[in-house]
DNA sequence: GCTTGACTTGGAGTCAACTCCATGTTGTAC
DNA sequence: GTACAACATGGAGTTGACTCCAAGTCAAGC
């Protein structure tokens, strides 16, 4: 696979992509003769990886650490688990502050839906 | 309230309170003759709401707009609606990516441990 | 073999959200 | 009434994650 189709599979850019690549978040990609990206199953596979975890904000420099620590093979198991670990609870954190804000956002909205299709609003306040 | 007793109860720096002041984040706080923040209920509120959102990744510029629309009164009632639908939709996507996020990290967690116990591999490639 | 679009690199630029700083003021404790 | 921590302002600096650009190379279609 190319650069071009990557990116429409995972909605992301080029520049990005090769962002990515630069920075270390997924291993170096092999290439043609030409020098041309040629992306196979497990470069995709780290693709999905980095693509996947930047989404739930986890930071780029964290998904590069782990790719750092794969690469320097199986003295490094743990050092990785002990990474991925800490990354699961922070988003673990993440997941019940979003869910806090969901919750209050569907709070406000019930009252707003309440005073637009009413005309009363029915709490004080900027609650 | 005073700026310190604030970004004690909610774990911000009086720079980033000040800061969420100034862009419009919550309204302008109260002050006492010599020109000090004096926060009251309702102003507390207001920190609540931006911190809580900002927490969850709602950009300051929403929850100023949110803001900005309250303070122009009962007109703006269905704008307001809207607005927080529109946040609470890409919490609610957030959401999902994080949870995906969040199942990803936890088989890999699992294969480590077991790997890491057993000194045995139990998986190819990077997954 | 030429056009054209996708690719290459290195480096600079942008943006949001802080974060820091200089310089001065306020107010509580002694 | 003086020391000192906490406060004020305006503006500059930092950080992370892209995003854009220039200048050139590659390759598929005609």
């Amino acid at each position: 696979m190319t650069v071009k189709d990557v990116c429409e599979e995972f909605g992301i850019t080029a520049d990005t992509l090769r962002y990515y690549e630069r920075v270390g978040a997924i291993p170096k990609v092999a290439r043609t003769k030409g020098g041309i990206r040629e992306y196979d199953a497990e470069a995709i596979g780290w693709v999905r990886n980095a693509v996947c975890l930047r989404k739930a904000g986890v930071s780029v420099e964290a998904i590069a650490e782990y790719v750092r620590l794969f690469e320097m093979g199986d003295e490094t198991l743990k050092d990785r688990l002990e990474l991925l670990i800490g990354e699961r609870n922070g988003l673990k954190t993440q997941l019940d502050e979003l869910t806090a804000a969901v919750e209050l956002l569907d709070w406000k909205i019930s009252r707003y839906q309440e005073a637009v299709e009413t005309g009363v609003l029915s709490w004080e306040k900027n609650e």
